[in-house]
DNA sequence: TATAGTAACAGTAACAGTTATCGTTTTTGA
DNA sequence: TCAAAAACGATAACTGTTACTGTTACTATA
């Protein structure tokens, strides 16, 4: 099965490449209809399924129910507001070091790790400071 | 609205502390019914929800699409096989620090962390070594 | 210990996110 | 330019979960 281009697909890698709020497969079909009215949402999770399994974009899932994704695929951590549900990326030195305390005392083999941080976001941090005030 | 008992949330919640594979609603469903064959997986489901806003169970999401129940709630990490998808329990040295690494660079505030390992499980390693040799 | 108020129940419908199906359209290599 | 097949749009189906509704059972008070 050899892959061939679609416009629909480039459209949905393009919109994601100038986000970086890690849309849902909603928020992407939303914005790509714009340009294909007619772009089916079915179109967009095989197009965004495809695009995670060719290792061009990036599926987060950080227990919102909802898959995120995201067009940077480098190695970077993420953190999940409480409040208003943003998925924010975070520049941070590396923490690579918990695989190996996670097998130090373990049989199986452990390949890597899944993290995601949690509490307020910038905006919604500075909103209960002035509530408080 | 106060708490009133309920012989199907004691099962529910008796079940739960026999096991520590952190099984499913699904599961843990269909093991009550032995005990309550006439129960409504609504019933279950309630129930779970209730008991982990209540604290005394914990709801882990680790990715699968399925909510897996821990009656566990001491600190504690988890990993999860990518073959077999068993869930199981890590004894590992703390790595809370990993919010400070994560603090630094942020503006918002840091509450947390949701973290999981992946890899091949003791069993699933085993197999695949026999597989090979 | 009878009773009234209401939490919890069983059964089932509804819901959200996602995946699969199917006939049609696009892409692409010859 | 034409044929094979990947990808499409439309829509049905599926999965895990939550909400609704009339009934049951728990519990505080009399």
């Amino acid at each position: 099965m050899t892959l061939k281009y679609s416009r629909q697909r480039e459209a949905i890698k393009d919109f994601l490449m100038t986000r970086n709020d890690h849309p849902t497969a909603d928020v992407v079909y939303s914005n790509v209809r714009t340009e294909f009215p007619n772009i089916s949402l079915g179109t967009v999770y095989r197009n965004l399924t495809l695009l995670a399994d060719l290792g061009e974009i990036a599926r987060l899932r950080v227990g919102d129910g909802v898959d995120h994704f995201d067009a940077d695929t480098s190695p970077h951590y993420h953190f999940v507001c409480s409040d208003c549900g943003s998925v924010i990326d975070l520049e941070m030195e590396d923490i690579g070091s918990i695989n190996q305390t996670a097998a130090k005392n373990f049989e199986g083999q452990i390949s890597g790790h899944i993290t995601y941080f949690y509490g307020l976001c910038p905006h919604c941090k500075e909103k209960k400071l002035k509530a408080l005030s």
